[in-house]
RNA sequence: CGGGGAGUAGCGCAGCUUGGUAGCGCGCUUCGUUCGGGACGAAGAGGUCGGAGGUUCAAAUCCUCUCUCCCCGACCA
């Protein structure tokens, strides 16, 4: 391609709503253009970034039996209404009325739409195992974009599903994919850990997030440098010792003092000179359930230790609830507790839902709020003094905790989730009636799983971590073009421009991909350019390389540069590009399934 | 949805306090000189000042409403 031609503006300075590198980057070096609030168009040297990451996509998915579908964007609400996650899912699912009033959703995610398509064409054990994917476009209502491609309303996404006979079949294949993932981070030169997440609304009972570790990433992990225990902090558990250890105290009457204005957990111990592990903070949320078909509000009381945090996420999937949110005061009122005072002694017991972290249950003479302005409970025992409904783990992990595992502190890290793979089991065939004839002639649902890799986000990340003052520095593999060739001729040396326009054809013939600076522009134009846009090889040619019949090879990563004879300089050029590929590939390993 | 910030040329910004001909740098066009790490000179093009309403002789500037975008949080198959 021809700079001259193409379409494409570098910018010198960042556009001022960019924040994130990657970001930056992107639209510094003319690879999108933002159109709306996480909305954005590719032009043609970021949509080329795209193919070549999805044409890894493809060949690892078909290396492991996947079948290429296209599925629409548009779909009937009658199949998000089989599935439930019509009436389930918010506003992030965004919903719109045909000219004949007909009901449709724009596809967040296809789910309903492959499991109608494989109910209809599979009816026995014979057509399975089967995996189908497709790449295509998502749209998620999202509250809040952020991040440039990091965070998105429109995006297209590698998506996989597979169908299987029973659930031993999904397991056998779970380790496949999940290597295959690992092997297209890995081809596009991105270091991902995989760790174990929560299933969420996709449901299920395995999953897996691959994540990239990044300062600009949303999720937060805890990792075991010691065992290699990674978890999603979603998920994380840790060794709940100190309680256990305190079990030998014994249970002290029950004291109420006055604490004036100490409405937090840090006022108070400050004010009383305890450790904030002695206090119990008081969280009220309202949970949404369903109940006999019914949306049912439930007012829910949590009490976790007062130098912990509570884990929503593990609380949610504890209570099976669709939904949980901070109380109103008023609420809060209602069942007899007092902002800032909460405590579970003297309240409307019947009308909560109370649920104390498992080491609440095993730590005593805490203190806790006296449900009265300005007043505390010390010596606050669970069991004795209050009887919870539920006593679990429902609090977050956090850095330094003991590892479930080895009891090492855990390390946190922040996390961009490039992937994720789930094992849905009988999740929609079940609802949606996906089932096949099994060898025994009898009806049964498809088990399923489902994969998915956002191809928008993955550039966004590779870039992220491949990156230095000066621009973008592509792992080549996914990388626009892979030469970048810059002409330095001017209109009193034509001799350059004949050797340039030379080499060009050369490469293009040997099947290079070449971006050939053909510009009428300063060198300094051109090679800040080329770093900015982060093309792995630059062949410079100018007069004084022309006049010794040599071009220069620089790569993008490294400083060093190499002259290279004019004559055969493709098969030189095809050698580092080989060269560079392999370099990548060599990073590729086995990983286990944990 | 809560909190904070910003909308003036393709990009980065000034002008607004104190109302009076809409500016600067980069980029873009033409010509000339230059030419191996973002050249120089000259002449140009490009604007509903986010939108609507109001105050005023007069609004980018003051007032009201509204839309959009960014950041933090909530949220996030």
């Amino acid at each position: 391609m021809r700079m001259s031609k193409l379409f494409f503006q570098t910018l010198r300075e960042a556009p001022a709503d960019a924040e994130v590198r990657s970001h930056q980057l992107m639209v510094r070096a003319g690879l999108v253009r933002q159109v709306a609030a996480g909305i954005f168009a590719y032009t043609p040297l970021g949509l080329r970034a795209k193919k070549k990451i999805e044409a890894i996509m493809r060949e690892e998915m078909d290396a492991i039996g996947g079948q290429e579908i296209v599925m629409p964007v548009v779909q009937p609400a009658a199949l998000w209404k089989r599935s439930g996650r019509w009436y389930e899912i918010g506003d992030d699912l965004a919903r719109l009325t045909d000219r004949g009033g007909r009901e449709l959703v724009l596809g967040m995610t296809h789910e309903e739409v492959i499991t109608d398509l494989a109910a209809g064409v599979i009816s026995s054990y014979r057509q399975l195992p089967l995996m189908l994917y497709q790449i295509q476009t998502k749209f998620r209502d999202e509250p809040r974009p952020r991040g440039g491609l990091i965070r998105v309303r429109e995006f297209t996404m590698k998506d996989g599903y597979s169908f299987h006979a029973d659930h031993a079949s999904l397991d056998a294949y779970y380790p496949l994919i999940y290597q295959a993932y690992f092997n297209i981070f890995g081809r596009a030169g991105l270091e991902v850990i995989a760790v174990e997440s929560d299933t969420g609304m996709m449901g299920g009972t395995m999953a897996h997030e691959f994540m990239a570790l990044t300062a600009v990433g949303e999720d937060t992990l805890l990792l075991c440098d010691e065992c290699g225990y990674k978890a999603n902090r979603q998920v994380a558990t840790f060794v709940k010792s100190e309680g256990a250890e305190r079990k030998v105290e014994e249970a002290l009457p029950l004291e109420e003092i006055a604490t004036p204005g100490v409405d937090t957990i840090a006022a108070l111990a400050s004010f009383l000179d305890i450790p904030k592990s002695r206090t119990a903070k008081a969280i009220f949320l309202v949970a949404t359930r369903e109940e006999d078909g019914q949306d049912k509000e439930q007012f829910v009381f949590v009490i976790v230790r007062g130098d912990m945090d509570l884990n929503e996420t593990k609380l949610t999937n504890a209570l099976k609830a669709r939904h949980l949110r901070p109380a109103q005061p008023a609420e809060i009122r209602a069942v007899g507790a007092q902002p800032g005072y909460g405590s579970p002694v003297g309240i409307q017991r019947e009308r909560v839902l109370l649920v104390v972290d498992d080491l609440i249950a095993r730590s005593p003479n805490l203190v806790a709020g006296a449900n009265r302005e300005g007043w505390h409970y010390k010596n606050v025992n669970c069991g004795r003094d209050y009887k919870p409904d539920l006593a679990l783990d429902v609090v977050a992990a956090a850095e330094g905790y003991p590892c479930p595992i080895c009891r090492a502190p855990l390390r946190s890290a922040r996390g961009v989730e490039v992937g994720n793979i789930f094992k849905l089991g009988t999740k929609y065939s079940q609802v949606m009636e996906a089932t096949f004839l099994d060898e025994d002639g009898k009806n049964a649902p498809m088990v399923m799983g489902c994969y998915g890799i956002g191809s928008g986000r993955l550039i966004a990340s590779v870039i992220e971590k491949h990156n230095d003052e000066n621009g973008i520095v592509w792992p080549i593999t996914i990388a626009p073009y892979r030469v970048y060739l810059v002409s330095l001729a001017t209109k009193r040396t034509p001799e350059v421009t004949e050797v340039a326009e030379r080499i060009y054809a050369q490469l293009q013939e040997a099947g290079i991909e070449v971006l050939y600076d053909d510009r009428d522009e300063r060198a300094g134009v051109k090679f800040n350019d080329a770093d900015l846009l982060g093309i792995p090889i630059r062949l410079t040619v100018g007069t004084r390389g022309v006049k010794n019949g040599i071009a220069e090879l620089k790569l993008r990563r490294s400083e060093e540069s190499l002259a290279l004879p004019l004559a055969d300089i493709a098969h030189q050029v095809q050698a580092t590009v080989d060269a560079e590929t392999a370099r990548i590939l060599a990073a590729l390993v086995t990983e286990p399934l944990t």
